[in-house]
DNA sequence: GGTATTACTTTCAGGATTGTATATAGTGCT
DNA sequence: AGCACTATATACAATCCTGAAAGTAATACC
């Protein structure tokens, strides 16, 4: 491992935060590139280059890092989705620029992916509940409450925002996951104006849900 | 393994055609219950009574099994689609049993998962192009088009009827592998009753966009 | 400069899983 | 009955991965 120089090995000693870090986007990027079976700790090892029991010195096991994976990644998917919510435009209930950074942060970054392959690895049980759901339907809610009586229509029920909630999130990850297996069962071209295209048309969908057009 | 009668084995013998039918109903049962990772040969041969080399005579190897496995669900999926849409009740759209189905597949039985793991280590790429979603989304159309001039409205866009079959599949994959892990972050209550409303909602707002209500 | 700490390396062991080689026993056919 | 075929079993090999043990070298601190 490292670099052999005149028969001596020149060791590159970090800090163990620092470590910590580049093992983990070493992972990561094992991960991302060659699914579930690509964290292996000789290859991530390799890939840092160190050997593989530098690994276990600082995550203890194979389960310390991938939990130390999934909980860095939880975080920040969090702190991306929370940004997404409290953007500028947010008591508005147009669902398209939304769900744009939604969908940026599950396909586009790979939010998606990682996450189900922690469902798969049985990883994520041993997290805390987040609990971000709840808020945002809470949010929404009252929102649309608010609207509807403003207007003088019925007021929805509170399952029917939840409903909404859950449908826009199942849809954001199920497409970050599955979406090119689907648009490609559809025989849709490959062409992401498509896969835009209908990111927009869901995004009216729900947001007329939420609220029926004014017009 | 099987009995064992006085010093000699009895073997059971079965037709190929029948062992890798139990081969394969154990195999998903395992997965159901363990995820991907649970698809073992020692463990699946250990639940049908035979011995591990045995499954590897009727597939040749542990991917070949897990092959077969996805392209039988992806058959039966698909006779299951192709007879709900073509069904007799079929002019009305009604949606929840079709999608019942559907998440019955793909949650229930785990092949969501399954193909989610594919997906993510990349044994997918190997199973022909089914182009189901095609089909199915013609089928769709076809009768939304022929509803829609009896009805005197507006002839739909085909490309909506495309998303909106999309969605559904999305919505359904996303289920399968999202949906635990959703519901909890929305601190819903485990009751499967929570999951089955929703099933009922979505499908409800399917039916609603394919024909709107005549009333 | 000396010493303690710890990040890191090399080497090896244990275990699990897939896959191979070869023998055996049902089953159908002549 | 005898024979061919093949589904099945046993035993073994090969590989791979995690983890342990023990020693080495870089950094910090006195």
């Amino acid at each position: 491992m490292s670099e052999i120089i005149a028969g001596k090995v020149k060791r590159v000693r970090r800090t163990a935060e620092e470590a910590r870090r580049v093992i983990l986007d070493a992972a990561e990027r094992r991960l991302a590139e060659h699914g579930p079976e690509g964290i292996r700790l000789q290859d991530i090892a390799n890939d840092v280059g160190i050997s593989h029991p530098t690994i276990l010195h600082h995550f203890d096991s194979r389960e310390g890092l991938v939990l130390a994976l999934t909980q860095r990644a939880i975080e920040q998917l969090r702190a991306d989705l929370l940004a997404a919510f409290t953007g500028p435009h947010m008591p508005d209930a147009n669902m398209n620029p939304i769900l744009d950074r939604v969908f940026d942060v599950l396909s586009r970054r790979g939010h998606a992916r990682l996450i189900g392959w922690m469902i798969l690895s049985g990883t994520l049980r041993q997290l805390p509940e987040a609990g971000l759901l709840r808020e945002l339907t809470d949010l929404i809610h009252e929102m649309r409450v608010a609207e509807c009586k403003k207007r003088g229509l019925q007021v929805p029920d509170s399952e029917d925002t939840l409903f909404i909630v859950i449908l826009g999130a199942i849809a954001s990850f199920g497409d970050g996951l599955f979406g090119p297996l689907v648009r490609r069962a559809a025989k849709i071209s490959d062409d992401p104006a498509v896969a835009d295209r209908f990111r927009a048309w869901f995004a009216d969908l729900l947001r007329r849900r939420i609220l029926p057009d004014a017009q």
